[in-house]
RNA sequence: GCCCCCGUAGCUCAGCCAGGAAGAGCGCGGGCCUUCGGAGCCCGUGGCCGCGGGUUCAAAUCCCGCCGGGGGCGCCA
């Protein structure tokens, strides 16, 4: 147990036990807890006004009756203000030990017990990966070491979505080009978008045609004009094979059902195609140093059986109804208790979810079920967070409810949608299928770039080519990962690339300097520290303190944006310090070894921190 | 049309889940280059917390309605 959060305990222990023989009920006591709006009315308050209330006394009355006998280690003085009773913590007699836990390796670690899968990224294997992937992929690694840092065991999932249709309109332009495998030297995933864009577009200016749709037809005419400025090798390559005297649609869902029955030869193209992908995605995903866990293949599922035995366990239970020649699942009459339990909105109408196509094919989310499972069942997951982006609720809400009538109660309470908002960029509308995205490759180049520029020159670093790597990686991650999930993001350059404050930039800069001090003025030794002259640095040394507290709650609350704001903070009074006192120079002993320890702490907090976001912490920049 | 999310300083956003005296950054104006790393520091500027009701001793925070922006309502994912 962490200094802080012992005090903070015992507090509300103690109050709790006053306002009980007092005749309260004093239920969620510590959520009452606050930081007190001016440092001068103390570090910890709780407000009484409620139980000043039930108990029919006047709040000033009550806190201070409480205060009359709170007795608290570490703790020198209780203030009755108002309402509140705020306790003042005796900073020189707890800084050790809170400079003790920070310099410890693991400092901010918890051990709360828990199993969970989180699986994150996921981009369908048809193009580079985007912003949009990006911001999945850096919420989904930030909260998976979140939940690790809090005690959980973890696993990180990709799941490959190879059966959807996407995948069958590259396959089926590669077929018509007659190659399977990218031009050497150019980057697979970013060979294969142009390809999937300009053979999507074939195939929806062709089905145009065929229906005599004018405007579709207009519309993705001028597409095509687009892409043979940008491509014109591609479209030139694929031009004469796509046209409106086929019907592309139905050679499409031939090939799909085709990979679905696990015909050889299609199995190979798909697989081909997809495995370079994949060497794409794994090469960027390198450069931003974030690893998952296990691959997932969606055939798999397919080809196991697995998907199949939903299908027979829904039929089973009469779940299923004939639409069509399509069977579907229906969610007429959800009640309000389950949808509580599941976390559904009251008022929402949740359309059939359709299981099998009349072709006998499986959707999306039919998959989706057996693969829930799976990842419940092969980790023996207590929690499964699924990083989605939020336009995709519907289908996650259909897939809670799937599992919940087929009888996975626990699952489907448990199966969290961890959903994100979309990443816009201004004056641009992203668009896979038209080709038009900016790829996380070129935004690390140009923010690579950029870092380059600024550090020509003026880096004390040994190796500058791998710190503007964690400069340009981190600014990018930081920009994603520091605004809450809900909110949407605008992708502005002069933001993402303004290194100055809330910046990871401006993060790894304060650990940078923090370390830049130590090498010159030594190791802290505790033993030679003046604890008693702790007073006035109290303020920096609750913050580092408060670490674990902040992440715990970030972990809690699945909220990495927490840990960026109050690294921000951290680096701010930080910052203040420096300019304000001398550190190496100090040149009383004890006084020096115990700003040396508050430089060390915070140096690791800030490491520490910024790992929990993904974002490395170069000693020297 | 129905449903979901968002709306806090000129701009980008914390704070809202668990009600308890409005916060950062950018921008703008002024200062700090003989002292441990100027990606920094100091001073100043700036808000009927979208609008209207309600609950409460107390509302940016909870509830209802409206307005504005985004997303969703496919045998796509």
């Amino acid at each position: 147990m962490y200094v802080l959060s012992e005090i903070k305990e015992k507090f509300v222990a103690e109050v709790e036990r006053g306002l009980e023989e007092l005749g309260a009920e004093p239920r969620g006591l510590e959520r009452l807890v606050a930081k007190p709006p001016r440092p001068e009315m103390g570090d910890l308050g709780i407000s009484l006004f409620k139980y000043a209330k039930e108990l029919g006394l006047k709040p000033h009355e009550l806190a201070g009756r409480l205060a009359e006998r709170l007795k608290i280690e570490g703790v020198k003085e209780v203030k009755v203000i108002g309402g509140y009773i705020n306790i003042v913590i005796d900073i020189n007699a707890v800084a050790r030990r809170i400079l003790e836990e920070a310099l410890a390796e693991g400092y901010g670690s918890w051990s709360f017990s828990g199993r969970v899968v989180v699986e994150h990224t996921s981009a369908n294997p048809i193009h580079p990966l985007h912003v949009g992937h990006a911001r999945n992929m850096f919420l989904g690694d930030s909260l998976a070491r979140i939940l690790r840092n809090y005690g959980h065991e973890v696993q990180t999932r990709f799941y490959i979505n190879d059966m959807g249709r996407q995948v069958a309109i590259l396959v089926y332009g590669l077929l018509k080009m007659g190659r399977l495998l990218p031009p050497e030297g150019e980057k697979p995933d970013h060979w294969y978008g142009k390809v999937y864009s300009v053979s999507n577009t074939l195939v929806e200016l062709a089905s145009a045609v065929r229906r005599g749709d004018e405007e579709a037809k207009k519309e993705w005419e001028e597409v095509l004009k687009e892409l043979e400025g940008k491509w014109p090798e591609v479209v030139r390559a694929l031009k004469d094979k796509i046209t409106p005297e086929t019907d592309h649609e139905k050679e499409i869902s031939n090939l799909m059902k085709r990979y679905e029955e696990g015909d050889e030869e299609v199995k190979k193209a798909f697989r081909t195609v997809t495995e370079n992908v994949l060497r794409g995605f794994r090469e960027t995903m390198r450069r931003v140093g974030v690893e998952v866990d296990k691959w997932d293949w969606e055939s798999d599922l397919v080809w196991s059986g697995d998907v199949s035995k939903i299908i027979e366990l829904a039929k089973r239970k009469g779940l299923l109804k004939v639409k069509e020649g399509a069977l579907v699942m229906e969610f007429d009459e959800v009640s309000d208790e389950l949808r509580r339990l599941l976390r559904i909105p009251k008022g929402l109408e949740i359309p059939p979810l359709v299981l099998v196509r009349s072709d006998g094919t499986t959707l999306y989310t039919t998959r989706d079920i057996a693969y829930t499972l799976k990842k419940f069942e092969e980790f023996k997951a207590d929690k499964v967070i699924n990083v989605i982006a939020s336009e995709q609720r519907l289908p996650q809400i259909q897939l809670r409810l799937a599992l919940w009538y087929l009888g996975f109660k626990e699952y489907a309470q448990n199966l969290i949608h961890y959903a994100y908002e979309m990443v816009s960029i201004p004056g641009m509308k992203m668009s896979g299928r038209r080709g038009r995205m900016v790829t996380l490759d070129w935004l690390l180049d140009e923010a690579e770039r950029r870092v380059r520029e600024l550090v020509e020159g003026r880096s004390e670093a040994e190796e500058p080519e791998r710190v503007i790597k964690a400069v340009a990686a981190g600014s990018i991650k930081y920009a994603m990962v520091s605004v809450s999930a809900q909110k949407p993001i605008t992708f502005r350059w002069e933001d993402v690339l303004n290194f100055e404050r809330n910046s990871a930039p401006y993060l790894q800069y304060t650990h940078a300097r923090a370390k830049g001090i130590l090498r010159k003025g030594g190791e802290p030794d505790l033993n030679k520290a003046s604890f008693e002259k702790a007073e006035k640095y109290k303020h920096l040394l609750i913050m580092i303190a408060e670490f674990p507290e902040v992440a715990k709650r970030a972990a809690e609350g699945l909220e990495p944006e927490r840990i960026a704001v109050y690294l921000n903070q951290l680096a701010d009074s930080f910052n203040e310090f420096y300019h304000r006192e001398p550190v190496a120079k100090e040149e009383d002993e004890g006084l020096r070894h115990l700003k040396l320890a508050i430089v060390k702490a915070i140096a690791n907090v800030l490491r520490r921190g910024l790992w929990l976001l993904g974002i490395e912490a170069p000693e020297r920049m």
